[in-house]
RNA sequence: GGCGGUGUAGCUCAGUUGGUUAGAGCACGCGGUUCAUACCCGCGGUGUCGUAGGUUCGAAUCCUACCACCGCUACCA
């Protein structure tokens, strides 16, 4: 009788294109459902979208679609996404499903009946021009965080849920239960959120329609967490006709978060399974971030990664690989693509693609790429073993315990030995020697060693298991093999006929090193699908500004202080039309905190162009400004409105100012 | 403000219940080797273990104070 295995990724918002700090959640569930199922476990791996709130209704509208077809194209490139990736979800959950409606539906009913819900009215900040509720924590000083303007507050019927009531059972089950929230130092802080007391919980909204509706009140919609941490359960057929799945496995569950979520997994989740009468997942674990230049991975700091370009330029096996082996366990790792490359360069080139490529060719060249039998084994060869053995065993303990990164480290200790033991052996004297049953046996050990680090890699990168299945000529390439593959040694057959190839990881060198910026996601651009904006984007300072000029800038200073940009001709030059113009007038976006958008009048006509420079400008003491605008850019669009232009700005970390002429001139000048 | 954490080689980090000359990887330097993707193997640190005190025969490891940074302190997914 098989064990099961449910892991679970959080179901991701689709507002707004995936960065590669999603990936690394999805990239860690996917290691370890695909390290269960070599195990044998009989594995759920479920991932997903959540798709409802006022947040998309919102965007729908402005890009005057419904909601779901608003979704369906975002969705898609979620799974775009975690196809490229080789992630092997067995299911995707989408919040707007009929199955989900009915699962959150269920359990809301059941929730109320028993007495735990009760209807209430919910005082919030409310800014009545954007028509949000806004967290008083999010105020902008006092004011609405979209846009400025003053908020007041108001009541709402809501629905809330009673949290306080089970604050002592949860915090028993916590105390009581080491592994259910990891890493320890986020066990800590829920005991101390939890013993600072519980609120009840707002879990119903009536200002927006684009939501679950609640059974017994359908005016009210299910708000944010209730929906969203269902889909753990609603993925199962829990409260549905057909319960198999949920029985199957549930409670064996691990949810993986980013430590920001972890709070809503560790205290809301519990207590609404409680409240069900369902039993709670084995375990929360919260990982870290990825921190850029710092910092956190923000779409207004104009940092956010694209996955999709770092796959293509690098290979799904390669970041896969980078994201894990970053991340300290339960701390915070660091990507920039130097830090990227220089993983790829030293462990996957270096070390073991040169292992597989320097061992297959040596074989091909001494034994017509036939694997000898290993017919008198020494010392150096029980020591391999010794090592590969250890190397396998601990590799499964650090993936029992989430540790990615450590467990990789372990799999290299045997890309080491085998290198070094090359280095012992030096085959090359053998077969000048003409010691033929030592070299036979040296390089069976070598054949071996390769089979076993293809299926301890398979969970990390399981690209390779068929790109080195192939290369070692195993009967069956594709094939995914079983963990306990790697715990035996003299698995492979000798005479297996192997077929070296091109290097699996070809070495990076400095010359092609691409421009950073083009691995950015264009802040700004609406999220439309796969096909990627190019990566400039008008106006906007986290596009060209803050994010091509001041980072481009920034990293050629820290490799060649003195290498500017190429050299350009003056024809070249001569294809900006720069231009002057005068804002008439300057206004807000909408969900969106930098941007401002404004229209300026240009040599007579009038046009719009949005600006990322609301951090730094209030609207009213643009009005009347001169400004130098890029006057023939392709329009693109900005949170649903379209820039004909960017506004030319200096940048220089946190600051900003606008080019404007020295003195008035006639507007529509010509700027050269 | 309250609670918790971190501060160790240029960089990222390990350092078990306090015990001889404080470690790893990367980067850097030298040497070796040639099967290999200018790769691999070996050798190389003078690190105030944040600062100042204290406990102890003995502390990076325990205690106190201070400094710096970080996390949590609820209804944004």
């Amino acid at each position: 009788m098989a064990r099961s295995f449910y892991v679970t990724t959080p179901i991701y918002y689709p507002s707004d294109k995936l960065h590669i700090g999603h990936a690394l959640t999805t990239t860690m569930a996917d290691t370890l459902a695909r390290f269960k199922r070599m195990q044998g476990y009989e594995v759920r791996f479920l991932t997903g979208s959540d798709e409802h709130g006022q947040k998309i209704q919102r965007k729908a509208a402005a890009a005057n679609v419904s909601p779901q077809e608003y979704v369906d194209e975002i969705v898609a490139s979620f799974q775009q996404l975690w196809q490229r990736l080789h992630i092997s979800y067995d299911d995707f959950i989408r919040t707007s499903e009929g199955r989900h409606i009915a699962c959150v539906q269920e359990l809301f009913r059941r929730i109320y009946a028993q007495g735990d819900i009760y209807k209430s009215e919910y005082a919030g900040w409310y800014c009545t021009p954007c028509e949000t509720f806004w967290p008083e924590r999010q105020l902008v000083e006092g004011a609405c965080p979209d846009c400025g303007r003053p908020v007041e507050l108001l009541k709402e019927e809501s629905y809330f849920f009673r949290l306080s009531n089970y604050a002592d059972a949860l915090l028993a089950h916590i105390e009581s239960h080491p592994d259910f929230v990891q890493p320890v130092s986020r066990r800590h802080e829920m005991i101390n959120f939890i013993k600072g007391g519980l609120e009840d919980l707002c879990i119903s909204r009536t200002s927006f329609d684009w939501g679950i509706p609640v059974p017994m009140d359908p005016r009210h919609v299910v708000y944010v967490w209730f929906d969203a941490l269902t889909n753990y359960i609603s993925a199962l057929g829990w409260g549905s006709s057909d319960e198999s799945l949920f029985h199957k496995f549930w409670p064996e569950a691990v949810h993986l978060v980013g430590k920001d979520i972890v709070r809503f997994h560790t205290v809301i989740w519990p207590i609404m399974l409680m409240a069900a009468g369902v039993p709670l997942p084995k375990k929360v674990f919260g990982h870290g971030w990825l921190l850029v230049d710092g910092g956190k991975m923000s779409k207004s700091r104009g940092n956010v990664v694209d996955p999709f370009v770092l796959i293509e330029r690098y290979g799904a096996d390669s970041i896969r690989y980078f994201l894990l082996r970053e991340l300290p366990y339960g701390g915070d790792g660091y990507y920039s693509e130097e830090a990227l490359r220089q993983r790829y360069n030293t462990d996957l080139a270096n070390d073991l693609g040169n292992l597989v490529h320097r061992s297959l060719t040596m074989i091909e060249r001494y034994r017509e790429g036939m694997v000898p039998a290993a017919t008198a084994p020494a010392a150096l060869e029980n020591d391999l073993q010794r090592v590969a053995a250890q190397a396998v065993a601990q590799v499964e303990e650090e993936l029992e315990r989430f540790d990615m990164g450590a467990a990789l480290a372990a799999a290299w200790r045997l890309v080491d030995r085998a290198n070094k033991y090359i280095e012992e052996t030096a085959p090359w004297n053998l077969a000048r020697q003409g010691q033929n049953e030592r070299l036979d046996t040296v390089l069976y050990h070598l054949a071996e060693g390769l089979r076993i680090l293809r299926v301890v890699l398979a969970p990390f990168m399981p690209g390779l298991v068929t790109r080195l299945g192939h290369q070692l000529g195993l009967p069956n390439p594709g094939a995914f093999p079983a963990w306990e593959e790697a715990q035996t040694w003299g698995v492979l057959s000798p005479g297996t006929h192997v077929r070296r190839g091109e290097p699996l990881f070809p070495r990076l060198t400095d010359e092609e090193i691409p421009p950073e910026e083009g691995s950015l996601i264009a802040t700004g651009t609406r999220v439309a699908g796969a096909d990627l904006e190019p990566s400039g984007v008008p106006a906007d300072s986290t596009g060209p500004a803050e994010g091509a000029v001041g980072k481009a800038g920034r990293s050629q200073a820290e490799q060649s202080p003195d290498t500017p940009p190429a050299e350009i001709s003056i024809d070249e030059f001569a294809r900006l039309d720069l231009r002057v113009a005068r804002v008439v007038a300057a206004e807000r976006i909408t969900g969106a905190d930098k941007l401002l958008k404004l229209t300026v009048e240009l040599g007579g006509q009038e046009r719009t162009v949005v600006a990322g420079i609301a951090r730094h400008y209030q609207p009213q003491e643009l009005v009347g400004k001169q400004v130098v605008v890029v006057a023939n850019l392709k329009p693109a669009r900005l949170r649903g409105v379209t820039s004909q232009g960017m506004v030319l700005a200096a940048v220089v970390g946190d600051e900003l100012t606008l080019v404007t002429p020295e003195k008035e001139i006639a507007s529509g000048a010509k700027v050269r």
